[in-house]
DNA sequence: TATGGATTGGAATTAATATTTCATATTGAC
DNA sequence: GTCAATATGAAATATTAATTCCAATCCATA
C-alpha cells in the first residue's frame, strides 16, 4: 500500500469524485455505488456488495486495489471507520454544547443549551413515537365535528399553535381559554361527537386536569399529550402520548410536543381531505 | 432459533441486563463486554471480539446461542443493524426521514416531515446566529422596566411561550393581545426606558407591524425576530435576527424561533442576575 | 470429600469469504 | 479492420473466520 492512500472517508470520496471520469466502467459502476451505500460497503461481503452493484467480486477488489489499497478488506475498513466516527460525532457534537453550555460559557451557551435540548428532545420522540397510537389519535381528531384545545401555562403556546393551524386548515376548534372565566361554560357545550386535545406536563396546571375530567365525563374522546404514564391526563385520555423533553436551565424544551402537535394538525387535515374524496369520488 | 430471540439491539439489551444474574462466570463476562463496547461487538470477528474480552471464541458463540441465536453471525447482526440505524450520520438520518415523508408514506410520514424540518432549522440557526446580537440584544432587554411582547397568528404561541417564561422568572412583562380590543392603549403606555420583542414572519401580519411601528415611534427600543432583511420589522429594530425555518406541507416549523426564544429569555434573566450581584457586592 | 452436571479452554473441523487466475470480451490506436 | 492493451466474468484457490468437539476444570450437592 503507497503512501497516498485514503485513510479517511472524506479524503476517499474526494479520490473517487476526482477520478470518477478516468475508472473503467464497472468500476466505476462499483465506485457510484460505495458513495451511496456507504453502510453497505462498511457491512457486507465482497459477494453480497458485488452483487447489489450489479459486478463481479473481483471487480470490487480492482477498485480497491485501483485506490491503492491491497484489497477489499483495507478499502471496508475505511468505511467502517467512518461510521464509528459518524456514530459518536453527532452525539458527541450535542455532548459538546451541552457541557459548554453547562460549564456556563457566557449567553452564547444558554442559545446552545436549548438548541441541544431541542434536538435531543426530538431526536428521542423520533424514536419513540408509536405510529398505531399516531393513526388512532389521527382517526379520533378527523371525525370530531370540533376540536376542544385544552392546555395552560408552559403548554399554552403550544395550544395555540394547534388552534391557529387548525383554523387555516379549516377545521372547527375552540381553545378552551376565556378572560371572562367562562371556561366550564365553554366546556359544557362539547359532545361525544366531538373530541379533545389535552395537553399537559409535570407540574400538571391543575385546571387542565379538572378542565380534562369534566370533558371526559361528558364522554368527549381524549387525545392528551404528557410527560409519563403515571399522568392524570393518562386515565382520562383515549389515546396518550409520552414526550420526553430534554431540559436546559430549568426550562424544558417543548420542540418535540410542537412537531407532534403540528404532525397530529396536519395529518387530521390530510385525514379529512381523503375522507372528503372518498364521500365524494 | 426460537420465537423470542431479540431482533433488536433495545431488546437484546434488556434480555441481557434480565438474565444476568443468572449466566456463568465467563459470558457474564461477555455479556459486560457486548454492552460496553458494541461497536466492537458489530465490526470484530470472533477471535478479535474474544481477545479483547479475555475469553475464547467458543465462550462467545455459547453467549450467542443461550440468548437463542443460532450462532454469533446472527447475533453480531443486531449489534450491527444498531450502529446502520444509529450510525447513519445525523444528516443522513435527516435527508432519510425527509424523503419518506416527501414521497407521501402515510400519516407517520408527516410526523416525520415535522421532525425533519424542526431539525433542519435548529441546525441552520446554530450555525447562523450571531454572537455580538444575541449579547446586544440581552443587553437590551435586560435593562428594560417592563418587556413587551408582540406577535400575531403563527408567532403568537412564541410570544406567549416568552411571556411564561419571563414571568416565571418574575420579569415585567405585558404580552400585547386583548381581547377588548385595546392594544393601542396598552402601546400607548410603553417608554423608551422599556423594550420590545417582535416577532413576524411573512406573510407579516399587518397588526404587528402597525403596532411595532407605533411603539417604535414612542422611541421604545426593539428587538426583533423574523425571516429576512427585508422584512419591515428590521427597519424599527434595534437588533433583529433573520431566523430561517424550513417548512413541510406548507407548514413552517417554529423550532429555532422557539429555541431562540428561550435562550434570549433566560438569557435576560441570567443577565439581572449578574446585575444585581454586582450592585449589592 | 466424592460425584455428577455444568462450564471452560483449546484444538480440529467446517463454512464463509477474499483473492487470484485465466479465458474471453471490449476498447482504442494505427 | 487488426492488433495490442485493457477490462471483465467466472471459477479455482487460498485465507480467514465461525463453529464444533472433546478433554479438563470447576462447582454445587450429598
Amino acid at each position: 500500500m503507497d503512501e497516498r492512500v485514503p485513510r479517511d472517508f472524506e479524503t476517499l470520496r474526494a479520490t473517487i469524485l476526482d477520478r470518477r471520469a478516468s475508472l473503467p466502467k464497472r468500476i466505476a459502476q462499483i465506485a457510484a455505488y460505495a458513495l451511496d451505500n456507504p453502510d453497505d460497503i462498511a457491512f457486507g461481503t465482497a459477494a453480497s456488495i458485488a452483487a447489489s452493484a450489479g459486478v463481479q467480486p473481483s471487480t470490487l477488489i480492482r477498485f480497491a486495489q485501483q485506490l491503492g489499497f491491497d484489497g477489499f478488506t483495507s478499502l471496508q475498513l475505511v468505511f467502517r471507520e467512518r461510521l464509528r466516527e459518524r456514530n459518536s460525532s453527532y452525539d458527541e457534537r450535542l455532548a459538546a454544547l451541552r457541557a459548554k453550555a453547562e460549564e456556563g460559557g457566557g449567553h452564547r451557551a444558554i442559545f446552545d443549551g436549548f438548541v441541544a435540548a431541542a434536538s435531543t428532545s426530538l431526536g428521542d420522540i423520533s424514536r419513540s413515537l408509536n405510529d398505531a397510537h399516531f393513526e388512532e389519535a389521527v382517526a379520533l381528531l378527523a371525525k370530531a365535528e370540533t376540536i376542544y384545545v385544552l392546555a395552560k401555562r408552559r403548554s399554552y403556546p403550544v395550544a395555540s399553535y394547534i388552534a391557529y393551524a387548525l383554523g387555516k386548515l379549516k377545521i372547527r376548534n375552540q381553545l378552551v381559554e376565556s378572560a371572562a372565566g367562562l371556561n366550564a361554560e365553554m366546556i359544557g357545550f362539547a359532545t361525544p361527537r366531538d373530541a379533545v386535545i389535552a395537553i399537559s406536563f409535570s407540574p400538571y396546571a391543575p385546571a387542565t386536569i379538572d378542565e380534562t375530567r369534566s370533558i371526559a365525563e361528558q364522554g368527549v374522546p381524549i387525545v392528551a399529550i404528557t410527560d409519563s404514564s403515571f399522568s392524570p391526563l393518562a386515565q382520562f385520555a383515549k389515546v396518550w402520548f409520552e414526550v420526553a423533553e430534554a431540559d436546559f436551565g430549568g426550562f424544558r424544551s417543548i420542540s418535540a410536543t410542537m412537531a407532534l402537535a403540528m404532525a397530529l394538525t396536519v395529518a387530521v387535515g390530510e385525514k379529512r381531505r381523503e375522507a372528503g374524496r372518498r364521500r365524494k369520488g
